[in-house]
DNA sequence: CGGTTTGTTCGGTATTGACCGAATGAACCG
DNA sequence: CGGTTCATTCGGTCAATACCGAACAAACCG
């Protein structure tokens, strides 16, 4: 196996753990490392040995959830996929939202135990509390850090 | 439906969409709140109203993954579970874990880009790159911080 | 308009996984 | 040892989903 097939076939397993589908992992990999950038329906399903309607599918997938989108170019019948500029810092902003689920799930879970609950379960769900909030607090300053620095190391380069 | 029955169920549902089984997560989330903080097999079967095969099996790969801790009592032949105790701080440290897979890929990927790829072709896996390998760099004096205040928290109650 | 190129949808199959009840096993008690 | 109380495993069923090829639809071109 190639090794440009050998990493799409392992961010299809990848994306698999992630509850994501594995055919629409192999797209976003083969994305990451395709030359040109943008592809063609044909290109993928030639690159990728599926089907047509099983990309497609995957494809208009990864395009409604933001992790890949359509071009389409002057002259040109065919669409272009390519994965979305920027979708990466979006993906951390997902995983902080994912931070406030917790958190509110603790929450109905204190107002949810009885009163005469051993301390230990309160303490577990102080925890689960504690570490969500304190993240949901912290993790949007981190991320401004991170914008600051991705950008002066752009400038550096041009 | 109970308020208590409700949670249960949504954390449930919660946990499916974090690729993890429904079972489990009813499991998870009824450990969350119930009274006593340990429960048996037959406890967990009567309050989540399952097959005691299925609780079984769930509730030991619960114990497996290091979610949930199975201890005995004297005396008494039953097995309880319970919440392990740490168990979210791990769970920070496993999306750590996470980061630095991102991150492998990312420079995996770079390796494997053409020579003559697209600028923006190769911007993508630097953005990928730079936000894991911060996140990588970072998380973990977050966590500390984390831990100290949590420490502090504690002591002011007791 | 008829033919071609492109993308989507639809029906079917095969695989996977959740869940169940029944059978099995293992520890304990008299 | 025989019976009881637990937990686990096993075989089967049902539902969900991935994937396919073929039919369809829509845009375009001569």
């Amino acid at each position: 196996m190639e090794p440009q097939e050998k990493f799409v076939e392992d961010f299809g397993l990848f994306f698999e753990a992630q509850n994501l589908n594995r055919t629409a992992g192999r797209i976003f990999g083969w994305l990451l490392i395709c030359t040109p950038a943008e592809q063609t329906l044909d290109d993928l399903t030639d690159a990728l040995q599926m089907a047509k309607s099983t990309v497609s599918t995957s494809a208009r997938f990864l395009d409604e959830v933001g992790m890949v989108e359509r071009v389409s170019k002057p002259g040109i019948r065919k669409d272009f996929y390519r994965i979305r500029p920027g979708f990466w810092e979006q993906a951390l902003k997902g995983a902080m939202s994912q931070f406030a689920g917790f958190k509110q799930f603790a929450e109905r879970g204190m107002d949810l135990v009885a009163d005469d609950a051993a301390p230990e379960q309160v303490r577990v769900l102080k925890e689960m509390h504690s570490v969500y909030s304190f993240f949901s607090r912290e993790f949007p300053a981190l991320l401004e850090q991170w914008e600051r620095e991705h950008r002066e190391a752009l400038n550096d380069e041009s």
